[in-house]
DNA sequence: AAAAAAACTGCAATCGATTACACTTTTTTT
DNA sequence: AAAAAAAGTGTAATCGATTGCAGTTTTTTT
């Protein structure tokens, strides 16, 4: 049914070793690895083989390619959920990156559960590839570690771990928040919260630490009531800013932690109706959706793309690095942290048109 | 390094032979194919083969087996792109129902590109993927049809193809279009606009007929000028809802072909400012924003995680079909076709609180 | 109690590629 | 022009599992 290489070989009047040889530089596509012990190959020869695979109609079969050179060209990609955008964002990044680069992505949600993360690792770990994407679950990463340890290129997006000591990809999320922070100081508001955050988290943690140093520089003295930490959720946002607005002196402006909490806070204003005080929403994370959430002024824009692209490059560069043996060139671990971008949203009009009565 | 099951044979005194078959059942979950060529073990033999298997640390290795049975446990699933609820929340019930039964995803992207949807579909086949669920980036499915015939077992998702006569799973789109739009002229509506829709794609062309079936039934003669198709994207929205609101004699409401079409329509009118007439709308598709789009009066959701299930089942079960050789059981083509819910938003407030000038 | 069936187990071929090693021919270097 | 190096090709072992076939033992059937 199915050509083979002896097929190829045969049709082309060659040895199996010459269509194999013939082939390789088209696999690795000139560009990975191309093995040195390559031994070269006549033109004519060559031609003649491509000629052959070309008329057979020849497909390469990579279970047999992996199981003797112990490499699928593939990537796995373990994210905490897949309906996300921001993740998606980064996974279409990846994915760009590695099919550039001949490699597939093998794409798994952990369903934000650790131990879901392990399970589906260890069954990738199976499948062998060869090296992996993770955006952590939870906050912890001594079976990331181990992955790593065994010999599997892993690289971290977005969060970092304790317990592991792995390349990462994530924003400036301190730099960030400071900024998004600062941009409501500076218009004036005083009284600013901070909402959201699973403090486990580096990634929420980071961005609180940005908020602080913001209030701190602005010599204003934070207010604990106004750190309302704990869940990354839509119903997070929600309580929270429930809470915050039944406080005896409510903030005037807040700062969400992300993008799902800002939805939640946004839809908690919603419900409560016009009766509410006024506030002022800095969100980290933006959405082609922003531009409705009425409260929103700023939002910091991660490159989630970008994030994803960087991400791809480097565990293809690890994958090569170790293909080689050439451990010499990475010294020790790299944490790439991308910039994001502040922006303000323009001014709203309030949306008379909306008030149609059934 | 790794083990093998030659390790495991020797650590167990027993041939290798014996051990493949005393992990055939863990691997296949005991669920599929567990196939009756498979010999039985004794007991005792059973339990010192998993015992020296547990101490050793073994870890099947894919691509042998995979070299040796033809398949690999992996369904591949090629999206237009990743970035989109609808699709991911589908590729999330895909992989659930997937996971369920020992199967790994690979997610691709086609990049809303027929080129590159069969440039992935060609690269995955040479994976030696078990089946395939795609949505098809364009309206036509020879290519898709080929693999099939070839003997890949393929579940087409969301948009049927013509050329093709593939099996599929997607949303009663013309029952859901005509009960959408028969809310609108229940509430008394009488000028209904359609906008979006490529109407090459499946989809779009059976929410359009729902829509011409609802104003035929309703008695109402379609009015060419609010039949506004091309595009599913958010530009496209936007566009329409310029063209439309300049129209002379304007409609009272509108039915979006899609999610995204439907944002680009808000978001006109959005930067259009509370000048116009008022519209209202009822979209095809929901999100978590869906409540913050103010002209939004219906929606009509898919449950894109059912339609990702029932697609992951069929894949597998086909994928059973063929491996068991049992072609009987199914007769033709199946398409399944999922139950779209309305609903009606609760009435808006003028959102007196956004008018906060900086 | 003999015959037949089922339960166990192992040997060795096989899946389809890659590649070390050996060998011949051509090209380059001295 | 001899020696050395590089180019070009083939043979056969190998990766790690699965499984047909055959042989031995145990259980069931008659």
């Amino acid at each position: 049914m199915a050509m083979t290489i002896r097929d190829v070989a045969r049709a082309a009047g060659v040895s199996t070793a010459t269509v194999s040889r013939t082939l390789a530089a088209l696999h690795f596509g000139g560009i990975y690895g191309s093995p040195e012990k390559l031994r070269p190959v006549a033109e004519q020869t060559r031609l003649r083989v491509m000629a052959a695979a070309k008329r057979l109609g020849y497909r390469i079969n990579y279970a047999a390619r992996g199981l003797k050179t112990q490499s699928t060209m593939t990537v796995a990609v373990v994210f905490p959920e897949l309906a996300n955008d921001f993740f998606m964002d980064v996974a279409e990044g990846i994915e760009r990156e590695l099919s550039l680069r001949g490699y597939t992505m093998l794409l798994a949600s952990s369903l934000n559960s650790v131990e879901e993360e392990k399970k589906r690792i260890s069954t990738l770990a199976d499948r062998m590839v060869d090296g992996m994407v993770v955006i952590p679950a939870g906050s912890r990463g001594e079976h990331l570690q181990a992955l790593a340890d065994g010999g599997t290129p892993v690289v971290l997006v977005d969060r970092l771990v304790e317990g592991a000591d792995l390349d990462a990809v994530t924003s400036d999320n301190e730099g960030g928040t400071f900024e998004l922070t600062g941009s409501l100081l500076a218009d004036g508001f005083r009284r600013v919260a901070f909402v959201g955050g699973e403090i486990t988290l580096s990634a929420a943690r980071e961005r609180l630490s940005g908020y602080g140093r913001a209030l701190a520089e602005a010599g204003i003295q934070s207010d604990p009531s106004l750190i309302c930490l704990g869940g990354m959720e839509v119903e997070d946002g929600y309580r929270r800013m429930r809470l915050l607005m039944e406080n005896e002196n409510p903030p005037e402006a807040m700062v969400a932690v992300n993008l799902l909490v800002h939805l939640g806070m946004e839809r908690r204003l919603l419900d409560a109706g016009g009766g509410g005080p006024r506030v002022v929403i800095a969100g980290f994370d933006e959405s082609r959706y922003t531009p409705f959430l009425p409260a929103c002024r700023y939002v910091a824009s991660q490159n989630a793309v970008e994030i994803g692209r960087t991400a791809g490059r480097q565990i293809v560069e690890k994958i090569g690095r170790k293909k080689t043996g050439n451990t010499g060139e990475q010294s020790g671990r790299r944490i790439i942290r991308l910039p994001v971008t502040i922006s303000r949203l323009r001014e709203r009009q309030p949306f008379a048109w909306t008030a149609i009565s059934g």
